[in-house]
DNA sequence: CTGTTAGCGCTTTCAG
DNA sequence: CTGAAAGCGCTAACAG
């Protein structure tokens, strides 16, 4: 394997003018530049970028911690950290934490090791169970929620929740049930909130007995789906806390005879790919995921050049997309 | 930031013999470890890692390549890398090529470079156009197809093409037309095969006409599905390349009023969660994508280590799930 | 078991 | 513009 003191030797040249031909070719005559490049052809040099890293003490890489990559969500947010890394000329390292602590410290500690620059997390959390933001490690949370305690990119949850559920009562529902995410994440709390906040505002009392836990799953939304088919009083439109969840209470319903969004009414919250292809096509709440990827890249990379970016907290813009899910109910 | 010769100082011990209780205990007194520990916590001392890699020549880290991360088949096999790759105490740098040579180059540049040991690459792809193998960068192609040039793991193409036709011969489809994927995709040639093989054993005509080329994405199963409609000799049965074109082409012939099974059959490839969720379910080939995945890190693992793996070519397992999305024709 | 020492391959002053 | 030389932080003989 050619090192650079081949190459200085091939070319009669000393390896400090071989490796400012590297790094800063202006600063060395052209001449040199040829024979340089001759001999790096020649002996197929290499140079070893693991040198390069330590002794520049600048990895060029981070770490993207993310609880599932296998979920569509997820993937795309890293598919925009990605763009941005690689035009910056930065190397991602994956993190699948598979949503456990321990993992993400592991990851964490990579940057503490030098091994990468930063880190941008995916997990929402708050205070309470936040690794980060730790001293030494610069880190942003992508897809964040209220209250992040660090650098954060996240859409405005209560708000897209409030918007959901005035749009269901503009069509005149007013028995309107959720198919809620974990209690305690981070999300679910924030659209929580937005449910609460826009059904007092119409007047409408909380109702703890049609708000049912989910966890984000498929099976979690089809278990949900049939025991609201069990009540009496059953609502007339559900909100989801996300579109997986959504697409199976479709499912579930079908299943038990309801027709959506005839006999009931369904929301999402994502907008997956899936949402515009199923039957009916889904009324949800579209995440800039790329862009929430591409922001947090941005933002990460400016505290790595030590750049004080503008504002602490980044709330993009979300999209409510009605379709054919939502209807007026049948009274 | 402590280096391992402050820790040295401080536990007045040398530099040796800290590095030892770091990589092998064992073989200092337990007396001295303590120390060094105490002296680690005290000065809160984290190993440089770029120097560890850099001095030890061994990055332990691999690199994928994958076309489009969201691309839920991809991600699952990334998944099921990192699953391997974690346990072994490797990282992996992920590479989003979007589908360009020259970002593969670049990344393949990283484990000449000796920024990763090897790389495992989820496009599928022949001699003509391949990257690799390279000589001194360890390859392993995963989800790869027929005549893969290097070390590879894939299902029987062919084989589950021929399944999924016979399958809908004995239903009593005489007429089977194909939404197939770019012509000169490897995955498109391999099923093509599988598919012209099965109803040549049918006795059945090949009817180009019937075989509509798509691009694995959701628009243009649409696009097809409305093409096929329009067809005087209409096919009563439909095998599509992924899922992800059939559940559009469900949709397409919906929107037309066709009704899936009833008036036309539909079959996909790759079993993507969604395909349990829609309506109709959809029959389709599972790929055992994690697995894919685990077998693929398992074996750069072994030509890391400089193992010499068993066979060139795994062939895992697949399988062919009847659902909802088949039925024999309408006569 | 412990300390000493010689680098790994590269970048970066600093003279010339 | 070029060369010589001093390490970056760590590991791995080797000698004691």
């Amino acid at each position: 394997m050619a090192t650079i003191r081949d190459v200085a030797q091939e070319a009669g040249l000393s390896t400090g003018t071989v490796s400012k031909v590297l790094s800063h070719p202006e600063k060395v005559s052209k001449k040199n530049q040829i024979k340089v490049h001759e001999a790096i052809a020649k002996l197929n040099y290499k140079p070893n970028m693991l040198a390069q890293k330590f002794r520049s003490k600048r990895s060029n890489t981070i770490v993207v911690m993310v609880p599932d990559i296998a979920n569509l969500f997820f993937a795309k947010v890293i598919s925009g950290i990605e763009t941005v890394a690689q035009a910056s000329g930065f190397s991602v390292l994956l993190g699948d934490t598979k949503d456990s602590l321990a993992q993400e410290k592991e990851f964490i500690k990579m940057v503490e090791t030098r091994l990468a620059d930063g880190v941008i997390n995916l997990r929402p959390y708050r205070k309470s169970d936040a690794l980060l933001p730790k001293d030494g490690v610069l880190s942003v949370a992508a897809s964040s929620c209220e209250n992040t305690p660090s650098y954060s990119v996240r859409i405005d949850n209560v708000g897209a929740s409030v918007k959901v559920i005035n749009h269901l009562l503009s069509l005149g529902h007013k028995r309107i049930g959720v198919i809620s995410g974990l209690k305690n994440n981070p999300h679910t709390i924030d659209r929580l909130k937005g449910y609460k906040q826009a059904i007092a505002e119409a007047g409408i009392d909380y109702d703890p007995s049609i708000v049912i836990e989910g966890d984000f799953n498929y099976w979690s939304g089809l278990s949900a789906a049939e025991q609201f088919c069990k009540m009496t009083d059953r609502p007339t439109a559900i909100c989801c806390f996300n579109d997986e969840m959504a697409i199976a209470a479709i499912k579930g319903f079908s299943e038990k005879g309801l027709k959506v969004p005839q006999d009931i009414s369904i929301t999402g919250f994502d907008d997956m790919d899936v949402s515009k292809y199923i039957i009916p096509t889904l009324t949800t709440v579209a995440q800039p995921a790329e862009k929430m990827g591409e922001r947090s890249a941005e933002l990460l990379l400016a505290l790595i050049n030590e750049d004080t970016p503008s504002a602490t907290e980044h709330i993009l813009p979300y999209e409510f997309v009605i379709r054919e899910s939502t209807a007026p109910p049948r009274h």
